[in-house]
DNA sequence: GTGAACCCTGAAGCCGACTTGAGGTCAAGG
DNA sequence: CCTTGACCTCAAGTCGGCTTCAGGGTTCAC
């Protein structure tokens, strides 16, 4: 729809990523080639779209590899490869949100909870502390945004 | 308590990790110099215990830094800066749990949900396009346990 | 008393996800 | 014209979190 007039300064500042970011994602696949007026790309506002359910994607826990496909899978027919990622990575986000929701419980009691140190408490009793590991665990991944713009 | 008996490869195989991180979370300082044997490490069993509060708290998004002050604050008193951290994170924890729930509502119903293309489903919509980004969000990393034992 | 299996250290390598740097183009305006 | 500022490319650097490598020791069973 919207025609392409954002430039990616501008982009990258509606969407608090540094510019590089959004070449970068677009050098691996994760963004599409925008069209370009005189060499400079321009975007529309669907992008910033695509950039937030990257964050959260990612934020998630999945790769972006990962993600590429999710959003990318071109025009298939909802395709094999997404419920396949589903089959594969719904297990693990559970985990994520289980794990998550124990810090988060222990982080919100530590000062109430009597387990002054945390290799105590009794939260993390039923942890699987043997080797019940399975799969590759959600490669989560290093995710700094910086306040904004571009410093450094 | 526990007599420190173990052996650093009964502990990794125990915990599903590589030797190699257990020496590394020592040289980190995420884990305590255990005694030696002629100058092999030591452990007793609550080190498998250190280990899985590292690794769930890892998957929650804390990095290696942040857990160090969960884990290791020393005697303090419930210290002030658990409390601090807690402050820090667990608005991001938590945001971190909402967006893995959407990312997992998203993927669960991936084949019935109209919106085959992720970019324009509605789970998104309330999502933080702007840069209603605050502190540095979860730095989430790279967490991969191979099935075991170590191939390349 | 020797070989396999395990342990040690320190330095270097690797990977994902970005950022930075060097060197150059382009459009607008003083 | 010529500077300024935003943009361009491509290569290299950075960072967290580990693993691998090289070059030794140790233990234990035979």
């Amino acid at each position: 729809m919207s025609d392409a007039t954002l430039r990616i300064g501008e982009v990258a500042e509606r969407a608090g990523v540094r510019v590089s970011l959004i070449r970068y994602y677009e050098a691996i696949g994760l963004l599409p080639e925008p069209g370009r007026v005189s060499g400079q790309r321009r975007y529309d506002e669907s992008v910033l779209r695509r950039l937030a359910v990257i964050d959260v994607a990612q934020r998630a826990g999945l790769s972006l590899e990962e993600i590429k496909e999710l959003v990318d899978h071109g025009n298939d027919p909802l395709s094999e490869r997404l419920r396949e990622l589903a089959q594969r990575r719904l297990p693990e986000i559970d985990a994520l949100i289980d794990r998550a929701q124990r810090v988060r419980t222990w982080l919100r009691d530590a000062s109430t909870c009597g387990c002054a140190r945390i290799d105590e408490c009794t939260l993390f009793d039923d942890v699987d502390l043997p080797s019940a590991r399975h799969s590759p665990p959600l490669a989560v991944t290093q995710v700094e945004r910086p306040p904004h713009a571009g410093a450094a």
